[in-house]
RNA sequence: GGGCGCGUAGCUCAGCGGGAGAGCACUCGCUUCACACGCGAGGGGUCGCUGGUUCAAUCCCAGCCGCGCCCA
């Protein structure tokens, strides 16, 4: 016997493990199915289960669960990513504690901590993942970091660098002075504020009484000023274009040149150029061939010694500029600046600059200022050498994947955000100058010639042939980004430089399923690898889902402090209850509004879900051996299966189209409001009723009709739905999770669909008239049936007595011609009911009563006859419409009519 | 400034060319033999505003107002 309600903290572990010891999550590459495949968004290896986790990994387990129990091959491939600079950082701050620097340990150690860190730390999510109860094939995990992904990084590397869609180029990347190392542009954050705009006055060389002034939020970098640029149409500088300035404070002389890059409108109409700080000043410095000064060190402090001169070539890098002996030339920065940090150099420039009597104004000036995602800090635009993926190369494939729908976008307007920025797409600075991660698979000879290769000895090998004899090579101690490898994550853990068999039978996969903030930094990349490397698309599906928000609709965030833990609420609620709610959520195009509100409604649904198996277990509905749904003779027994087929199918429809809130609603309408509400009531009188044979199939149905629900719920809810499965069917049903899902559509039964249809209808119009006319309760009243059809009496005969059950009849009996006074009237089709109410009822509440229903039906009738009388209507709106409306008219008509005739026997 | 999305019942949201829906909240009633994490009955909406297309607009189009996100 079940217990009154359902414990879940009691059943889910022991579930879990069954699922999970029987084997039942692994893929089958030997069976015959055809695949489905997940491949797992990899978390971080530091990360922990959050709400948008929870989220992403329901959602997938719905899907794999749904696709292996209709018979798929379900592969959902499980995993993490190794997270360069979040877990570097973490090793080391664990590492400061104890007094220790990454450095005292060198590279190798560093890298044995933090291994030992993730053999310690690094499992958190994936226990979190299976208290979530997903489904993934677990003894397939793989970890970014692994010996197969490393040669599938080291391998592609060397592919694309063979085909120059990989190079090494000196350009700005985006620095982080406390991180030292270059991040890619998706790990700058533009951060809106209000900083100030200061004018400073440039005299022009040949004439210090004049002055050009120039506007910066930067006044700092104006010690690497190597030009100003003025618009070629400014008339107000035409005279000045080729003549130079003399520049504060440093004395350098640098040129005015003209480029569209100065915006007349904007300021003094004259910007002074930096280009080895900024990305447009740099793009200016390209086309003007000027001169690049790196002014800053690692820590975007001041340089202290001489400063290399950098020019560009013609084809658009840079290089070191030298004399005519090959002897690099350089500059040093006035001594009182030299290790001043970017800030203090700041103030001491304006100081200087307002000192000469050179600062024209400050201006207060709304702007975006780049911070590091990780580290914090203001983000230094830095020459340096890095190596690049051509990504506006290979970005082709995928755009035309997506736009001839060999990739799809769900919903389709992220389309347009994933072509705008592939279209637009920049080089992708793949180096880190971190020690956690793939070091580059490039290594240097004496005169810095690169040998890239996979392996040391064929770098020496090259090197060899390269030089004629052996050298000795120095390996590039950058990492790459973790991204760079995570792109490769469908094929990598499929085996992939290798051919193997897993990769022919689960590449592409069907859907990956994700958040659009990493469209840009895993989606696109794995589409870009993905075709380079298998010549076809990654996936064929790609399901963007929403952000959780909380109750308010705030991004949860932890200095907010509004972030509610998933597994609070799984403690409080039960993991299918959150599952549920998430799933029952997840519309697409909008963000998700979590509250524990929700969560409790969910976690009622699955109680009223475990009363129904109880009822039916008290009641001895029991799976029959070789029961027949399309056999059944009763009507309800053949309406309820018609409904749960119904049912069956709007879930699948709802799934296979990505509508998880559709999938969701549709079994919890059936499951609350059609099987509890109105089957099991109306079950009750034939389960505890003479006849046997009744009961019989009464039984075998609702057993059948649960089991159906408990497979429909079992994508949304496994555990609950599983223990019911395994309780009811007392162990002889197989696992839930194995079980098959049903074809639909076959069951249909219209004709005990509109039967029952009207019972539920008599006995709702009852209900509402006892409950306005104050009826007790408790209270059994006579029924007369009026006008009745052959229908009407056919019905009322088979259903008579659970009518009288649930309306709370004392009895039914057909009127040619009734008593009205003191009765309540309702009509309903063709036929009037009777309620004689004598002594209860009070006859001015009645009459107004049926007058507001007759006015309601004679609205109806006015709009309906106005559409009737429009000429337009007629000749243009489909035939079905017009016949439609007609019906509709028709029936209200008869009802007001009935009403009437009621009102008027009430009056008489 | 560019792009995307959203304004429907008190709240959170479905619906998206022909009868305004759900959950929660609210009101009233209920020890009805599965369930008070429940049962029954209700109240509540010029479907942001203004135009247009259409026989017909909450739904399609345009503009406006308000809100959010992304990018510059």
């Amino acid at each position: 016997m079940l217990d009154k309600t359902f414990d879940a903290k009691t059943v889910e572990n022991d579930l879990y493990r069954q699922w999970e010891e029987s084997g039942v999550f692994a893929a089958n590459p030997e069976g015959n199915a055809t695949p489905y495949t997940i491949m797992m968004p990899p978390p971080n290896v530091t990360g922990s289960l959050h709400m948008g986790h929870a989220l992403t990994f329901t959602l997938q387990d719905v899907l794999i669960r749904y696709h292996r129990m209709r018979g798929r091959d379900a592969l959902w491939q499980p995993g993490s990513d190794h997270a360069g600079i979040a877990t570097q950082m973490v090793v080391e701050r664990q590492l400061e504690a104890q007094g220790v620097t990454r450095h005292d340990l060198g590279r190798a150690g560093f890298i044995d901590k933090v291994w030992e860190w993730k053999a310690q730390s690094g499992g958190t999510i994936q226990r979190q993942l299976r208290a979530l109860g997903a489904s993934a094939d677990w003894p397939r995990e793989r970890f970014t970091m692994d010996d197969g992904l490393s040669a599938a990084v080291r391998r592609i590397f060397v592919m694309l660098h063979r085909d120059g869609l990989i190079y090494r180029d000196r350009r700005l990347v985006n620095w982080d002075p406390k991180l030292h190392t270059a991040i890619s542009d998706l790990e700058v954050e533009q951060r809106e504020t209000t900083g100030k705009m200061w004018y400073m006055r440039y005299p022009l060389a040949e004439d210090p009484s004049r002055f050009l002034v120039v506007g910066t939020t930067r006044p700092e970098t104006m010690l690497g000023d190597t030009a100003v640029a003025v618009h070629p149409e400014d008339e107000r500088y035409a005279d000045l274009i080729g003549k130079t300035v003399r520049l504060p404070i440093v004395g350098r002389e640098i040129p005015i040149v003209a480029d569209d890059y100065a915006d007349p409108e904007k300021g003094s109409g004259a910007v002074k150029i930096t280009p080895a700080h900024d990305f447009n000043d740099f793009e200016v410095g390209r086309r003007n061939g000027l001169r690049l000064i790196n002014i800053f060190d690692l820590n975007a402090a001041l340089r202290g010694g001489p400063m290399e001169l950098y020019v560009f070539t013609p084809e658009g890098h840079t290089e070191p500029l030298t004399d005519a002996a090959g002897t690099p030339l350089t500059e040093t920065l006035p001594e009182a600046y030299q290790g001043l940090d970017r800030f203090a150099a700041r103030d001491k420039v304006i100081a200087e600059i307002e000192a000469a009597g050179l600062l024209e104004k400050i201006d207060d000036n709304p702007m975006t200022v780049p911070y590091g995602d990780r580290s914090g800090v203001v983000i230094e635009p830095w020459l340096t050498e890095q190596w690049f993926v051509d990504a506006k190369e290979l970005a082709k494939e995928p755009i035309k994947a997506v736009e001839e729908g060999r990739t799809r976008f769900v919903p389709t307007h992220w389309e347009n955000t994933f072509f705008e920025w592939m279209r637009n797409i920049q080089p992708w600075c793949i180096s880190r100058q971190i020690w956690w991660g793939h070091q580059v698979p490039a290594w240097f000879g004496p005169d810095g010639t690169a040998f890239v290769e996979e392996s040391e000895e064929e770098a020496l090998a090259a090197a060899e042939t390269h030089y004629g004899k052996a050298v000795e090579l120095v390996r590039d101690p950058d990492v790459l980004d973790t991204w760079f490898s995570s792109a490769l994550w469908p094929f990598s853990t499929l085996g992939w430089p290798e051919q193997t068999p897993d990769l022919a039978r689960y590449y592409p996969g069907d859907v990956l399923v994700t958040g659009f903030d990493i469209i840009f930094f895993w989606v696109a990349r794995m589409m870009m690898f993905g075709h380079y490397a298998m010549g076809d698309v990654p996936f064929r599906d790609v399901y963007i889902h929403a952000l959780v928000r909380d109750a308010k609709g705030q991004k949860m965030s932890k200095s907010k402090g509004n972030v509610i833990d998933p597994l609070d609420l799984i403690d409080q609620f039960g993991t299918d209850a959150l599952r549920f709610t998430l799933a029952a959520l997840a519309a697409q195009g909008r963000d998700i509004k979590m509250s524990e509100g929700r969560v409790q409604g969910s976690r009622n649904f699955a109680t009223k879900l475990w009363n129904a198996a109880r009822f039916c277990e008290m009641n001895d509905c029991r799976p029959a051996d070789g029961f027949d749904p399309a056999a059944v003779k009763l009507t309800l027994n053949r309406w309820i299966i018609a409904k749960a087929d119904a049912a069956a199918g709007k879930v699948a429809e709802g799934l296979d189209a990505y509508r998880f809130n559709d999938a969701a609603g549709a079994a919890y309408a059936f499951t609350w409001n059609t099987f509890c509400d109105w089957f099991v009531e109306f079950a009750k009188p034939l389960l505890s009723g003479e006849d046997a044979a009744a009961r019989a199939e009464t039984q075998a149905t609702a057993a059948w009709v649960l089991g159906r629900i408990l497979v429909l719920l079992h994508p949304f809810m496994p555990y609950v739905t599983e223990h019911l499965w395994q309780a009811l069917t007392q162990g002889q049903g197989g696992q839930l999770i194995a079980a098959r899902w049903p074809d639909s559509g076959a069951l249909a039964a219209p004709e005990a669909e509109a039967e029952m249809d009207w019972v539920v209808e008599l006995i709702s119009t009852i209900r509402s008239v006892r409950s306005e006319m104050n009826v007790p309760p408790g209270g059994r009243l006579p029924l007369l049936v009026k006008d009745a059809g052959a229908d009407t009496r056919q019905r009322l005969e088979t259903h008579g007595a659970l009518i009288e059950r649930l309306a709370r009849l004392e009895s039914i009996a057909l009127v040619d011609d009734a008593e009205t006074k003191g009765a309540a009237q309702m009509v309903l089709g063709e036929a009037t009911l009777l309620l004689p109410l004598a002594g209860v009822i009070d006859i001015d509440q009645e009459k107004a009563r049926l007058g507001r229903d007759i006015a309601a039906q004679e609205k109806e009738m006015a709009k309906l006859d106005k559409k009737l009388g429009n000429p337009g209507f007629l000749a243009k709106a489909p035939p079905e419409v017009v016949a439609e409306q007609r019906e509709r008219l028709d029936e209200a008509t008869q009802t007001r009519d009935r009403l009437s005739a009621a009102l008027a026997r009430l009056e008489a």
